[in-house]
DNA sequence: GAGCGCCATGTAAACGGTTTCATAGTTTCA
DNA sequence: TGAAACTATGAAACCGTTTACATGGCGCTC
């Protein structure tokens, strides 16, 4: 493996003058860079990354954590955190399946050294305190954190407002048993999402119903067995809304399969209008969320975070979210524009 | 940020002492090795991953390069590699998006020095040549490659026997006009399968022919395209075999939109068996590939790789697929053992 | 009780870069 | 024409570790 040094040997200079040339960094001579540059090709050399983040203490590296859910839709925020990173010279650094404190508390010590910024999509579990004393060392930022943390900037989904959209939605429809199949406990969305359905309801003059909200994990499989537990109430609920887009699948074969159809016997409804959404018989009815702007917006605020100087600048986003209609709601869809709803905040303090 | 000499300072013993303790190595006195202990709890300190493998030439960390396609299937296989390495203590540094010889050639040169091996899913487009220029200086493991590389392990998918196994299955079924939807050309899984259906149309005696084969890339929007120069053909095909469950689900949604019952009309049958294949109405028939198992193989081949003094054994294995038939090819489900088809190679040489 | 070996620990040299500062050579300008 | 300013380059310190080697103390053995 060829060094700077050999490289400054067989280009018959200093290393300093090759390290400058590999810098861009201030005049060397035009002649001296291209004898440089042929010495390097013709050892196929380029600069150690671990020597260089030694020297100058920066990785060019963004850690990213995530916690034990897959599918869709974190792919999609992985991706976008890779696109945005890629484009501005950065590595991504991944560690998923973190269930507990001292997981993540263990990931980010392994990442000591390596990473300039961490991007963290932090598992219910998480406190404040340990993301805090992961702050002092290194600039974080959140996504979908259950709380706020001093100095960290952080983009959440619109959830609460997206799933009152929703409710007021098939509330219009004529909807007044609404069942819904919940997320996780302890997941931030999840929770939002049940919020806004009662708030909904609640708007709607309709008393919310413990026995009408179904507990799920966010899989397909949650999905499906949530439809035995709801058919069983009477009256009937006549829609249910699904925390996520996979439980409304797992939903919608369910009632299929027990001889129900959607939407006509039982309105269905999701969240986050993954790929497939509009290609379920029906279509599904869901709330967009942009998963790869989500991403996005998490390494623009990680950059912003780097190159703020004191560290002074923390930024509070949230993503919006838009009702999309289209049949398994039992409405006719909108082919145009959809009803549009949540905020897309963007304040600083 | 506290170094190894603050530790050393505080608890009152040379550095070399406190790199003892942290690395386990050799004897250290108990009560030295608390104090030390005491001392870097104090100090919040932890050795710094970039000095670390400047010193030993080790960076515990893998890798992996991805091409430009996502997804449940590839999240699923980053999800193997994540979980394995991670289990092993190994990091995991991911990019992805390539799309050109390139491409590739600038990331791995920005991961220099900064991983102990390489898993690359590359894109079509990569070159042996280019394999083997890297392969100079890293240890790297192919996940599918189009190709065979001189001291690069690899695993691939059974696509071929899965392909023709679901012809035959459909043929036996009574399908004489079986159509395809092919995947981007180029990909190696993706003329794979075409060259199995094309087999398997060729073993049951019937001629391949070129205009029941639809281009498409993988994703439902293809699928869902597919559907309209497919049922121009006349006679009009009885089964569609598409190269990946997305577009399968593109497709029968683009049936479902032409008035068509999937299977009575048109039988469908997918590949990958991704998450909510079974959740389709109809469940979707498709070929079941173990994605996490892919990337586990891949991490399990590294870390051989890695472990191997002289670089000398290379391993070369086929992960087995499995037909899993559901209803949408027309056929009862089997809802116990599934046809078996692929092998599971594991050859050394 | 001198010699030997072992154990615990310290000293110092890498590892491969970046960067500050010094220096020699070349302009520039009065 | 000589001082000043600038340009291109080199020498050397430093980044935070690991590790080969040196050292000193102690318990044994003969």
């Amino acid at each position: 493996m060829a060094t700077i040094r050999d490289v400054a040997k067989t280009a018959g200079v200093s290393i300093a003058t090759v390290s400058r040339v590999f810098n861009g960094s201030s005049a060397v001579n035009e002649e001296t860079a291209l004898q440089v540059w042929a010495a390097a090709s013709a050892l196929d050399y380029w600069p150690n990354g671990a020597a260089r983040s030694l020297t100058t203490s920066r990785s060019s590296t963004l850690g990213v954590l995530l916690p034990d859910l897959f599918g869709d839709f974190f792919s999609e925020v992985i991706r976008g955190i890779d696109q945005l990173a890629k484009r501005e010279k950065y590595q991504t650094l991944i560690s998923g399946s973190h269930a507990s404190v001292e997981d993540v508390l263990t990931a980010t010590r392994a990442m000591r050294g390596r990473i300039d910024g961490l991007v963290m999509m932090a598992p219910d579990s998480i406190t404040v305190e340990s993301v805090t004393k992961i702050r002092r060392r290194l600039p974080v930022v959140l996504i979908s954190p259950p709380f706020a943390v001093d100095g960290c900037s952080s983009v959440s989904i619109a959830s609460f407002s997206g799933a009152r959209a929703v409710v007021a939605h098939l509330v219009g429809l004529g909807h007044r048993e609404i069942a819904m199949v919940a997320g996780p406990a302890g997941n931030v969305d999840a929770e939002e999402r049940l919020r806004g359905y009662r708030r909904g309801l609640a708007e709607a003059g309709i008393q919310p119903r413990d026995e009408l909200v179904v507990q799920g994990d966010f899989r397909e499989s949650s999905g499906y067995a949530a439809a035995a537990a709801l058919l069983d109430r009477r009256p009937r609920p006549t829609a249910v809304f699904a925390a996520n887009d996979c439980m409304a699948i797992g939903l919608m074969s369910a009632l299929g399969n027990a001889g129900l159809s959607v939407p006509q016997d039982v309105a269905v409804v999701g969240f986050d209008n993954i790929a497939i959404a509009q290609y379920m018989r029906p279509p599904l009815t869901t709330v967009h969320v942009d998963a790869y702007a989500l991403g996005q917006k998490a390494v623009r605020l990680m950059l912003d975070t780097l190159s703020d100087p004191d560290g002074a600048k923390v930024t509070v986003q949230t993503i919006d979210v838009a009702l999309k209609v289209r049949s398994s709601c039992g409405a006719r869809p909108s082919t145009t524009a959809d009803a549009y709803t949540g905020a897309d905040t963007d304040q600083q303090r």
